[in-house]
Order: C-alpha cells, then sequence, then structure tokens
DNA sequence: TTGAATTTGTCGTTTATCCAACACATTGTA
DNA sequence: TACAATGTGTTGGATAAACGACAAATTCAA
C-alpha cells in the first residue's frame, strides 16, 4: 500500500518538517517549541508549514502516529493472525512506544498521546479481525476491535501505574485468554 | 562572504545532487555514473539536474573545486601570510586531496581534475599576494600567481610520481626557498 | 493594566521543482 | 548491419515552496 505518487517535493517536506520536530523536542519542553524554531531548523519557509499542517497540535498528531506506525507495522499485522504472540508482541510496542516518549517532554499533552496510540491500535485490530473472518459484517468487528483496543491501552497504562516493574509480557499474558476468548465467541471457527 | 540569500530550495537541491554524485563516486567508476543515476538517488526530477549544471562534466568540476575548496580554505588564506609555513600546508591539503580521489574511479579524467586543482590554486595564491603587497599593479601578481601555482601543482604531481614515499612536508621545503625569494624579489619589503 | 515584543495564521506573487513528452545520441545485442 | 534499449538534453504546463506583508492572538515585563 506505497500510495507512493505523492509529489517528492512533498515527502521532502514532510520529513524535514517531521525530523526537525523531532530533534527539538529531545532538547526542549512541547509547549516551548514554536513553529518558527522548527522551520528554522528545517531551513524551510514558515508559510510552507501551513501548507502542510494545520498547526504545531497537527503536526504532533501525525509524528507520534507515524513514530508508533513504525514501532507496530511491518512485523505485526501485515502477515500474522490475532493471537496471543502477536498480542504481546503488539503490547510490548506500546509501552516501548511509550518509554521513548517519557525521554521526551510532552507534559500536559498526555490524553492526545492516548488517543494517537488508541486510535491507531484500533486500526490495526481492525485490519487483523477482517482477515481472521472476512465473511463477519463490518460493524461487529469494529465495535470489537474498539474494545479491543480501548482493553489493550488501559493495560499498558496500568503497566505503568505499578511503576513498570511486571515484566511487559507477563502482565499481558495474564490478560491474552480473556481477549481470545472474546474473539472466538466472535468468530466462525 | 557568505552570498547566503540564495534561494533554500536551490540550496537543498544542489547538496542534495552533489552527496548523492559523491555517495555514487565511492561505488562506481565515473564514466558508469549517468544522470539518472544520480538523480535517483538523489530523488529530484531529471529536469532539475540541468536546471543547476550543464552537464554530468560541469558537476564534476563543481564538486571537486568544493571539496578541494574545503580542504584548503578557511585555515590557510584567510588570516595568514604566504610563507613556509602556509606554502607546506598548502602543498599537504593538496596532496591529501589528491589521496582522497585516489580511492575514487576518475580514470581518465585526471587532466580535469588537474586543472581545478591549478585554478583554485591560483585564485587563492593572488589573493594571498594581494595582501602582502597592495600597492602592486595587479597584473604582475596574477601573472606570480599563475606561475606559482603551476609550480606547486607540478611539486605535487611529482611527488606522486616518486611513489608517495618522501613525507610531503620535506618534499615541498626543499623548494620553498625558491618560491620565497621569488616572491620577494617582486616584494616591496 | 498597558504596551512592546513575539508568535500565529493567511494571502498574493514569484520562483524552483515536478512531470510527461520529445528528438537525438549512445550502447548493446542478435 | 540493424534494431531495441538506454541515456541525453530540452520544452511547456502544473504545482509546491519561498518571500514579504499583514492582522490578530499570545506572551511578558513594566
Amino acid at each position: 500500500m506505497p500510495q507512493s505518487k505523492t509529489d517528492p517535493r512533498v515527502q521532502r517536506t514532510r520529513k524535514l518538517i517531521m525530523d526537525s520536530f523531532i530533534e527539538l523536542s529531545g532538547k526542549k519542553e512541547f509547549k516551548d517549541i514554536t513553529v518558527k524554531d522548527i522551520t528554522t531548523e528545517a531551513m524551510i519557509n514558515r508559510a510552507t508549514f501551513y501548507y502542510h499542517f494545520e498547526d504545531i497540535y497537527d503536526l504532533l498528531e501525525k509524528v507520534l502516529s507515524e513514530v508508533l506506525m513504525i514501532n507496530l507495522d511491518v512485523e505485526i499485522f501485515e502477515e500474522n493472525e490475532l493471537n496471543e504472540e502477536t498480542i504481546v508482541s503488539m503490547f510490548i510496542s506500546i509501552t516501548n512506544f511509550q518509554k521513548s516518549l517519557s525521554n521526551r517532554c510532552y507534559r500536559g499533552y498526555e490524553d492526545t498521546i492516548a488517543r494517537i496510540i488508541r486510535e491507531q491500535l484500533e486500526v490495526i485490530l481492525y485490519r487483523m479481525l477482517l482477515k481472521r473472518n472476512a465473511k463477519e459484517e463490518d460493524e461487529s468487528l469494529k465495535i470489537t476491535a474498539v474494545m479491543l483496543s480501548w482493553g489493550i491501552y488501559g493495560v499498558s497504562l496500568e503497566w505503568r501505574r505499578k511503576g513498570l516493574e511486571v515484566p511487559e509480557e507477563e502482565f499481558i499474558k495474564s490478560a491474552v485468554p480473556y481477549i481470545l476468548s472474546g474473539i472466538h465467541f466472535n468468530s466462525k471457527d
């Protein structure tokens, strides 16, 4: 799904902006980063920024989505079934993503980040569910995906709240049976 | 002399092209590198290449000039006098440059490279001579610069011909007295 | 609070880059 | 040789990016 007929100028500029933002995020808090900072670092015109992003919050969303996508994408949902192994690996990707963010400074934007993670999860889970039972009516699978995404995300929050002590793998595994039984109930096989 | 009001798009594109060319030069012989190769690597349109360079030979010249400039420029002629120390350091820059090129594959273009080196040398030497005796008539200094540039370049060739065995420093030092006496003869002080 | 300074979004114009297409030259192969 | 494939250099029209300017919003010190 390469959607790769986007204008190369657009690809370049988007990358410049996003990379600069990520770079700056390592040095400053998000609230102290201005659009000017980003465009200066990226060596592009400030007006061009607004050609690609609504505002700095829009950029934040897209950058985080993309980074999270990179953590999650290829290995997992492209070829694999939705089973204990993939759920565990998905969960670990999420906690890794959260750990990588905690080095950076997004204080006050935890809810934004939470929404991004959950939305991405929902998309991925829905696709995996679709592959599992293509005959199923869509609505039911969508709702299942919503529920699962909230559930898995919630577990990751709980894991953080416990102080990151229990190994991720162990933590999520205790929830897997319930998750899978729900899916199987919903499934044909 | 930053001439830095060039369009940022131009700066970016030139850098992309030049860097890609340098990258490719490390893998292929110059004669096997096509414009398409370069623009593909640089992710720019082929037509854009011709907006900046006449052809691939023009690119070769500009890349080599720039790389050589980086080797020579700042430390030497910006602040310093033309004396034994600066001549030695200039000579070493040149031999270093030639050594760095010998890793790459420009077989059949040695004359182009020679011309580039000598031309750059001439420019730099002329500037240094100008600083030394600002009152002198220009033409005489220009000719001196031409002669010196050929001379120094010739010594670097000779040094290569001897198999790169004698230390550069020692090699050029034996020529320095003659060079400086010529300059002093020409100079007021 | 006031007012200066900075930041934000937007707009119109100009310029650089993209793209597809072209004729022509060069290379490679049967 | 011939003929296909590949590379070169150029063109015209479409589009993204640069730039300067602007009003409005926000930040911050007095």
